[in-house]
DNA sequence: CTCGGTTTCGGAAACGTTTCCGATCATTTT
DNA sequence: AAAATGATCGGAAACGTTTCCGAAACCGAG
């Protein structure tokens, strides 16, 4: 169990610690024959630089950290998959944890990747506006950090975002080409930046349009299922329902239908409904749902370049990279059945 | 920039290096009032030991990896959570990695937590029998390894499972309690270890239940949602359709239920469906899918418990671990309404 | 043959800790 | 009062590397 060190290498083959050194890290100062020949009974005696006292000494862990709330959806499962994508081919390890979506989780993990030295972080913020502060200190003593969704298009650091405000005025403006004409936004919980930027581009498309304002509603429900199936429900017993429902995400969008079924109303023929950051499931259920894809894994290597820049001491163009999506229109909000040509 | 390290605390303070690492590792040779002389000026120079430093001196890093195949489902996202559950408490870091579900990547994962001085490591394998040579000869030599999930039962190693067999074969008795009479399996891939034990508990329902061999089948559909689907439409064009499907999994009964739905066949009422393996998904569509549950938190937890007293020197009872899941019998494999007062 | 310039290599310091081994000093025991 | 004990601390080795510096060896040119 004992490891073989450089040591050992170097006393059995009569030469110095450092040429094995030299012969690993294939520097110029050393014969051709010699650094094969260590390398060769290095290999044989199953020895590899520990890395702990490579990190010692040089300084640098070829580590880089990534903090997400969670990965219980596909969404940062897939940015981690973005960031792994560029990071393995450098050489980068992807070290990876989750803060359950806490501020002061956050906070430690990110303290516990800086103590081990991390030589850069991705940090996918829990909610609006947390340790903003100390990370605005740690900035500017220099240590490179991304930041990834949930954060202020104005907050002074390198970031990569969604447009939000954008794209759910696409997917608003798609139930209006749709043909509705009364459209209620149930906006999950309006503390949450990116949520209110998906309001802000609902009310846009609204006002554009002309729709006047007792046509459309904004709706708060809360991030939770069930808060979301309440509302619904109550829209219904007060007889207060709109033509189509344009929800904050796929969860909310879901147990709409589900509630509007359990209340003999159809989908899409009586209500139509789109939700927002597709999720896998948009596609599997009855009638597939409509939604916007956010850019997941391009995200995530998007913000790997430009930590990778940051860490290289690369010019970087803008400190904010703001990615677009696609509208994934299914069953669930198209109105009438497409001429098959279509 | 530059950090604070031992020296500099110990030369402000008149104190020997000895000294402040012994304050800070809190052992008995220390007066009490320079401890705290000590911590109180080191934390105001904003210093803390050098990790790296400790891990190269104390052979230890309080690391542990986890490799997973995949986290783009919530399966192994929630095992990683079990694990960090139990492994936050001691102070050991999870750093985890995936694989995936690619061997080579998988045995490159671990080839490299290993040569970064992890403590220990939790591999959930990527397929069956893929780098289990190479993973015996590690143990062999005393590394802490506990696998997870995909392996087989009787290879020699620590392990934590789910009971495939015992759990498909009560699913399918309640298809049968439910009255219904002919009833397909859809198997997944059969090379997986674990959906061929499910296979395993399929028929043994079955043939306890003494159906006749042409009341029931067992009919591979790999694990790809499009699959499944032509498989069942090809059911229905060959007019080969069971009252029931007891399926390997969520994502097939999903493609199932909806490929049924497009010819018109409704779920539960003409045909009963059931899952296995439940995700968040089975409650959000319409009819809500029927299905096993496991226990993925608990068995993180489980795996990781076990990892630490791997680590740790201490006995354990089993080198196996089996856990067991819950049936979630909801709206698709139910056949009549039951009674309300039930 | 000598001299300056390359290669090639070894020695040793450095990275920032922990920990063993003594040394000092105060305190208690005989 | 002398001796033994215990508490407290400093010095230095050790962990396994990289890298600077200088020395040796070699080589071609004058």
């Amino acid at each position: 169990m004992k490891n073989v060190t450089i040591k050992d290498v170097a006393e059995k083959l009569n030469v110095s610690i450092s040429s094995v050194s030299r012969a690993f890290n294939n520097t110029h100062d050393i014969k051709k024959e010699t650094r094969e020949r260590i390398l060769k009974t290095a290999t044989e005696m199953g020895y590899y630089p520990n890395p702990i006292a490579q990190k010692l000494v040089r300084n640098k862990t070829y580590n880089i950290g990534v903090v997400v709330p969670e990965f219980i959806n596909e969404y940062y499962s897939e940015v981690i998959r973005g960031v792994q994508d560029v990071l393995v081919e450098t050489g980068y390890q992807v070290l990876i944890m989750e803060s359950d979506n806490k501020v002061e989780r956050e906070l430690k993990n990110v303290k516990t990747l800086m103590q081990n030295m991390m030589d850069g972080l991705v940090i996918c913020p829990s909610v609006k506006s947390g340790n903003l502060d100390y990370y605005l200190n740690e900035i500017n003593t220099g240590y490179p950090i991304v930041f990834l969704n949930r954060i202020e298009q104005n907050f002074p650091a390198k970031k990569v975002l969604f447009n939000n405000a954008k794209w759910s005025f696409f997917a608003t403006e798609h139930l209006i080409y749709q043909g509705y004409k009364r459209i209620y936004h149930l906006s999950g919980s309006n503390d949450l930046g990116i949520t209110k930027d998906r309001t802000h581009g609902f009310i846009r498309a609204m006002e554009k349009h002309n729709f006047s304002k007792n046509n459309y509603k904004v709706i708060e429900t809360g991030i939770l299922s069930e808060e979301a199936m309440a509302i619904v429900q109550r829209l219904i017993d007060q007889n207060d329902l709109p033509d189509a429902f344009m929800c904050v995400n796929d969860l909310v969008a879901l147990s709409t239908i589900s509630v509007l079924k359990q209340n003999q109303i159809e989908v899409p023929k009586d209500i139509g409904v789109i939700g927002f950051t597709e999720t896998k499931i948009a596609n599997l259920v009855s009638p597939k749902l409509s939604s916007v894809k956010q850019p997941t894994f391009e995200m995530g290597k998007a913000a790997a370049e430009m930590l990778m820049k940051l860490i290289n001491n690369e010019a970087i163009s803008s400190d904010t990279i703001m990615l677009n999506g696609i509208l994934n229109i299914r069953e669930s909000s198209v109105k009438q059945k497409r001429p098959l040509h279509q």
